[in-house]
DNA sequence: AAAATTATACTTGTCAGACCTCTTACCTGT
DNA sequence: ACAGGTAAGAGGTCTGACAAGTATAATTTT
């Protein structure tokens, strides 16, 4: 697919190899060539090589471990969010819904930490969401606004894992948003919370920004499931 | 603190250059000294220090630029859940209580992960919990059963970002296990859900289970609280 | 004098081939 | 049949050079 606009050898190494991966070039817990011919294969050299091998493996990618031969590992398993972000980008795989997915875990989360963002730092919360009324009618500017919010929330949060986590999400969350907000009635029902969430932040009203975030959440995946489906 | 166990000159490196970060010989934001004067004062060459650089810079601690001086990133608002678990494992910072925060995230998502996993395997789930009764009464074992447990489930779970989430997870929730099992209390009150989620998984009680989780690790949370402060 | 341009001194990125260390499997000798 | 040694092949590291990107300073142009 995207090969070349990558110019950079080393980038180009890197991408290559995961493509190779996620289409079964080298299939799970299979072998890789050993580094030189790889690097003969890939033209690129060993040292260059081994940069891109050496991100891939903290990623989740692969085993690496002297003596013995690179091996791929079991991304479903062993992976990280790394490996999320990857596997939802990749035409290859008969793609599950990660949206859905993505949707659920928001689901779980988003109520809590909007709750402590709320606790104290609503003025801050406030302000960001005035900005919702000039928003153009796109689906990347919904999608962009929507990934400022939960990340602000986020970081504004008492809990700095929320912050952790949601960076994980970064793209699978923006690709996905072009997706979700492609339909009217997705931007519609997020101005509609926008909205709300900005009369919770200026009446400091706790419960009833929790309880709006477990409601719009839901209506959310609920919407894709039906849209989608 | 730990720097000699680690011989190889790469993970000596790695290791190395994350303490410096940590205890804030390269603040936040900083600038390193350039490739060639860093190998020197580690005393490696430098292709084998920029595969160390590499993999920082893919876990977030780094922000490196072809041209410009790699610089230390915001890792508490860009880090990723790699930072975490280096970050819990730091002796350095005024340690927040890294074991509550993950115990809140843990009991926003356990109920959920728990129900899809009974969902459609409980009698594998039942296996595992029976193994529950012949448990060490050290806190090492604990820690490692309540890890597979866990782990176990969200492998089950039919959102696998569960999963990817929970792996990120593994260092952290070890270590974390090591601390909170040392409390009877808290090995007493894990053997009595251990034997509540059997009855469950036998019964196939789906809603029992996530009400019962849903308890179970806000009790946790709340004994940790308590024993902690 | 001010602005645009070019030169220059940094930085990281890549190349090349050599040697070291570890793992494994084969192969010998008992 | 077993234990030990040995060699092949894998990743790990070293060396020094050159390429390419970036920022600053010097220069030229307006």
């Amino acid at each position: 697919m995207n090969s070349s606009p990558l110019r950079r050898p080393a980038e180009f190494a890197e991408s290559q190899l995961l493509n190779a991966i996620l289409d079964g070039t080298y299939p799970i817990h299979s072998t890789l060539p050993n580094e030189r011919d790889l690097a003969g294969q890939l033209g690129i050299t060993r040292p260059t090589l081994r940069e891109a091998l050496q991100r891939l493996a903290r990623d989740g990618w692969l085993d690496i471990q002297q003596g013995k031969s690179t091996r791929v590992r079991d991304y479903w398993r062993e992976g990280s969010l790394a490996t999320l972000n990857a596997l939802a980008a990749s035409p290859h795989h008969q793609s599950p819904d990660f949206v859905a997915y993505l949707l659920e875990v928001r689901l779980l989360l988003a109520p809590t930490y909007t709750r402590q963002a709320l606790q104290h730092a609503s003025p801050q919360i406030a302000a960001l969401l005035g900005r919702a009324e000039e928003l153009n009618h796109d689906p990347v500017s919904y999608a962009l606004f929507d990934w400022e919010l939960h990340h602000t929330l986020t970081q504004l949060a008492s809990n700095p894992v929320f912050q952790l986590l949601f960076n994980g999400f970064r793209e699978i969350y923006a690709q996905m948003g072009k997706t979700y907000f492609s339909f009217e009635e997705c931007r519609s029902e997020s101005r509609k919370f926008y909205n709300s969430l900005l009369s919770c932040a200026k009446s400091e009203d706790l419960d009833a920004a929790e309880a709006l975030l477990r409601e719009t959440m839901q209506v959310s995946l609920d919407l894709w499931l039906r849209l989608g489906g």
